[in-house]
RNA sequence: GGGCGUAUAGCUCAGUUGGUUAGAGCGCCACGUUGACAUCGUGGAGGUCAUAAGUUCGAGUCUUAUUACGCCCACCA
């Protein structure tokens, strides 16, 4: 294509098509066991196969795009495993919506079989949504290895540990206080109930003592549970009350009578000291139930409202309704001491958005203690590390502390646990028993119950399997640090009890996407864009860039879609210089290197400056990456293509392609040989851009793709570095100091940015002045100058006047410009610089005189400053002559 | 109640193990379309680094306290 094709601004949308069906249709993003090449792998955090994309899912695989694609250029066998995950809950919910909606029945009317039966049809036609917008982001995953957390293999995975953890005894089945959901019908986890702080109320009711002789105030926010009290319970140490412990109290509007109890539980310090004990509806009251041998009365049902136990007044009422009409009547018949006003906790359904009932029922657990230990050792040794560190504190606090896991859920969607009842017999196995009347388990396994093996059972366990002797353990894991504790811990967990190896040796906590007031996303505040939208409008790149390039270290990102343009800018940045690049004709037959010109020092100052910073930001970056800092090789990059590269580098270089001959020759093949190299270092995180204009350019045979390009090694690797790196770069960019001080002067006079005019440099130096004069092409060129005068002389005018002049690091420039000079802004501004370079001179040898500086600080410190103080003299010296010529 | 995080330019954020004059992008102002790019170029204005004390020759950086905001955990009945 030549550049007359090239359009003047990029535009990603149909490179972006063309290249992704050609990585895929090629098996580019096939990963497989190969015992010449080291393994890297990830597994994809599965999304909820009811799910579209979002911008939290955007950050989170653009960061193991650019992992995935970093490794494979530096020649790791890479495999990204993707799929989705069933999500129980969430997927019954929305499919049970859709038929109401649709077709007017529910869950319920069509029963088990037919409605699981509907949520498969649904998955099949929903389901792929997100995979297939994945691909649009440019995730290059492995799809052929796409699973689902209720395939077949990963559900005899599922069956099989299910079946271990009983036979070890780590599953077993009881009846406990747990977390209901009125709103699913099941049981909760104890992650899955959401604390929110709430304005409520402290009701304080007199019980009667039963003998009339007076009554105890106990203080509740949960009227509604009375039915279900069995006990008042006092601190056997309270003198207020002690006396009365196994006495009785009548339980208002019930006919029964309740026992005080003593019990450490009641604290003499809040409420009134006495607490009414619901050990059917409350965790802590269970505990004072099993120590005192209460009755346990479960006074509500699965949705919440008032059984039979509540008497006929109040069955059949909803809990708030009843809490109200328990308050009137309590009023009513003079019980009702006070209501104050409280701030509490209560517990919310993650998914039903309601708040959680504890109740008493039979389920499932696993008992995590033993587990936890060797997934607790794995992080304590550094097996395992977490960026940013300081997750590991929450991660040991809640292993530490880890709770049984109630994983039984009453709904249809998951997987039914392998647990048969024939009258009082049990029997688990991965397959169903022989012998006639058998009933399976209704209830089926919490959804995190298939995640936690996720890393093993997507390569197939528990078959033995190449890949797992491959690509086990994965090496990196990026997910968000809300499911720390649903997932990641127990991931851990799994792997080293199943597989008896850690599943993933890094893990990188994502930052979590707000909107521009920080705001969580959400679609009920309509603040949370569609990805798809954004990259129609500014293409994938430019999504994947932006997003990492304002992604805070370890803070929440603020996201706004106009953030995008930095991307979309970058791109077209980028974009422009190759097409520059390409007016200027065919691309230099060995632009793959430069080895000849560093050895022989056929260098340009700005040549040997241009891949002096390249070579340092290709180590950076890798470096930048090894340690998981995204942000900080995306400013590297876009600084050095932006600045170093199009402003400075290509500004310098146009002189020498105009000159043509040698020179032009040169200059185009250090500009293609330093392009090659941005285009691949930019590449993961740019994929589709750097593959076109590496095609484009000609950087690649059609049959290449940069996808297996070689990611930038050190020049000190395979070719000359380039000598004296250091010095270059600090002389070079004095020079371009000295140009932006020149460019100022023109401006401060108004002198129109196209007229060339004469400027005259007064070097600092032997050293600068020869290298000044070395490079006077490019340095007319960058200064727009018709001729330049360099000497370690001040300008000589003709005139007393003198000339405009700026000082700087490599010298003076001088605008001569006779009779013009503006005499006392001249003055001004070297008064100024006078007073500041006299501040800075104090200050520093103030520093210098300190013995106690010169004694303790590092030897190298005091002789920079002391340089440092004879620069300031120097420059200082310089300032007051110019100031002399002004008179 | 416990733990964690954050506080730097109008806005969003960088700032490596303490070491010369604290940076970038956006926004703002001035000027500019001579063929890479107006999704651009050149230049400019803009900061007592939340507050207070301390450690140190030296603190945006380390310590302590305070304030504000955010998050997580917790049986505040």
């Amino acid at each position: 294509m030549s550049a007359q094709e090239m359009p003047k601004a990029y535009e990603p949308a149909e490179v972006e098509k063309k290249w992704y069906s050609y990585w895929e249709s090629n098996g580019l993003f096939k990963g497989r066991p190969n015992p010449e090449k080291k393994p890297y792998s990830i597994v994809i955090p599965p999304p909820n196969v009811t799910g579209i994309l979002t911008m939290g899912h955007v950050l989170n695989n653009t960061l193991q795009d650019i992992l995935m694609r970093w490794h494979r250029m530096e020649g790791y066998e890479c495999c990204w495993f993707p799929g989705t995950d069933h999500a129980g809950i969430a997927t019954e919910a929305r499919v049970n919506k859709e038929l109401m909606k649709t077709e007017h029945i529910s869950r319920d009317d069509l029963g088990r079989e037919a409605f699981i039966e509907r949520v498969w049809e649904w998955k099949k036609k929903y389901g792929g949504t997100i995979i297939r917008q994945l691909r649009r982001l440019g995730a290059s995953c492995d799809w052929d290895r796409e699973r689902f957390t209720m395939d077949e293999g990963l559900s005899r995975a599922v069956r099989k540990v299910f079946v271990d953890l009983y036979n070890k005894g780590y599953i077993y089945r009881g009846r406990r206080m747990i977390n209901w959901c009125p709103v699913s019908k099941t049981a909760l986890s104890d992650e899955e109930v959401i604390y929110k702080d709430e304005q409520g109320k402290f009701y304080h009711f007199r019980y009667p003592l039963t003998d009339g002789s007076g009554h105890l105030v106990v203080a509740t926010t949960r009227p509604e549970t009375m039915f279900g009290d069995t006990a008042v319970a006092v601190n056997p140490n309270d003198t207020r009350y002690s006396h009365l412990i196994g006495r009785t109290v009548h339980l208002p509007l019930t006919d029964r009578d309740i026992p005080i109890i003593g019990d450490e539980h009641a604290d003499p310090e809040k409420g009134t000291g006495c607490v009414k004990i619901t050990p059917a509806h409350d965790p802590i009251d269970f505990q004072v139930g099993l120590r005192h041998n209460l009755e346990f009365i479960s006074v509500l049902d699965k949705t919440a409202h008032l059984n039979a136990k509540a008497g006929p007044e109040f069955e059949g009422l909803d809990r708030f309704e009843a809490r109200k009409l328990i308050l009137k009547k309590m009023e009513e018949q003079g019980l009702l001491e006070k209501v104050e006003d409280l701030t509490h906790a209560v517990g919310y359904s993650e998914r039903g958005g309601v708040p959680i009932e504890p109740m008493l029922s039979e389920q499932w657990f696993v008992k995590m203690e033993e587990l936890a230990k060797p997934a607790i050792a794995a992080v304590r040794k550094g097996r395992i590390k977490f960026y940013p560190d300081r997750w590991t504190k929450t991660y040991f606090h809640w292993m530490e502390g880890i709770k049984d896991w109630c994983i039984s859920r009453q709904i249809w969607w998951g997987h039914r646990i392998p647990a048969w009842y024939r009258g009082d017999e049990t029997y688990v196995g991965v397959e169903p028993p022989q012998g006639e009347g058998w009933v399976q388990e209704e209830d089926v396994l919490d959804t995190w119950f298939s995640s936690w093996l996720w890393p093993f059972s997507i390569m197939g366990w528990p078959d033995k399997t190449p890949e797992q002797d491959y690509f086990y353990p994965t090496s990196d894991l990026v997910t968000g640090p809300d499911i720390i504790f649903f997932w990641v811990a127990r991931m851990i967990m799994a792997g080293c009890e199943f597989k008896g190896e850690i599943p993933f040796s890094n893990v990188y906590f994502t930052s979590i996407i707000r909107d521009e007031l920080g705001r969580k996303l959400s679609k009920s505040l309509g603040n949370s864009p569609d990805p798809l939208d954004v990259i129609d409008r500014y293409g994938a790149d430019a999504l994947r860039f932006s997003i990492i390039y304002i992604a805070p270290v370890g803070m929440d990102i603020k996201y706004s879609n106009e953030k995008c343009e930095i991307g979309r800018n970058f791109a077209n940045k980028l974009w422009n210089a190759c097409r520059f690049r390409r007016m200027q004709g065919e691309i230099s037959p060995n632009f793959r290197e430069v080895d000849d010109l560093v050895r022989n020092g056929r260098l340009t100052s700005d040549e040997a400056w241009m891949l002096a910073k390249l070579d340092a930001c290709a180590i950076d970056m890798k470096k930048s990456l090894d340690e998981f800092k995204f942000h900080q090789a995306v400013h590297d990059i876009y600084e050095l293509v932006w600045s170093s590269f199009c402003d400075w580098f290509i500004e310098a270089s146009k002189v020498r392609f105009a000159a043509g001959g040698e020179a032009r020759e040169q200059a185009l093949r250090v500009l293609d040989y330093a392009l090659w190299k941005l285009l691949r270092l930019l590449h993961p995180f740019m994929p589709f851009i750097t593959e076109e204009l590496a095609h484009q350019m000609g950087f690649l045979a059609e049959s290449e793709s940069i996808m297996y390009a070689e990611f930038p090694l050190p020049m000190s690797v395979r070719e000359a570095a380039i000598p004296d790196a250091e010095s270059v770069i600090a002389k070079t960019e004095a020079k371009f100091e000295l140009i932006s001080a020149g460019r100022t002067l023109r401006i401060s006079y108004n002198i129109a940015p196209g007229k060339k005019i004469d400027f005259h440099i007064k070097a600092a130096n032997d050293a600068m002045e020869e290298f000044l004069k070395k490079g006077m092409d490019s340095l007319k060129w960058l200064l727009n100058a018709n001729s330049v005068t360099i000497s370690q002389e001040d300008y000589h005018c003709d005139d007393a006047s003198g000339a405009p002049s700026t000082l700087v690091a490599a010298g003076a420039i001088f605008l001569p410009l006779k009779g013009l000079i503006d005499v006392e802004a001249e003055k001004a501004k070297l008064k100024k610089q006078q007073t500041e370079l006299l501040g800075w001179i104090r200050s520093s040898e103030a520093k210098l005189s300190n013995e106690r500086f010169l004694a303790k600080a590092p030897p190298k410190v005091v002789e920079e400053a002391k340089a440092y103080l004879v620069d300031l003299k120097e420059k200082l010296a310089r300032v007051e002559s110019a100031l002399a010529q002004m008179k």
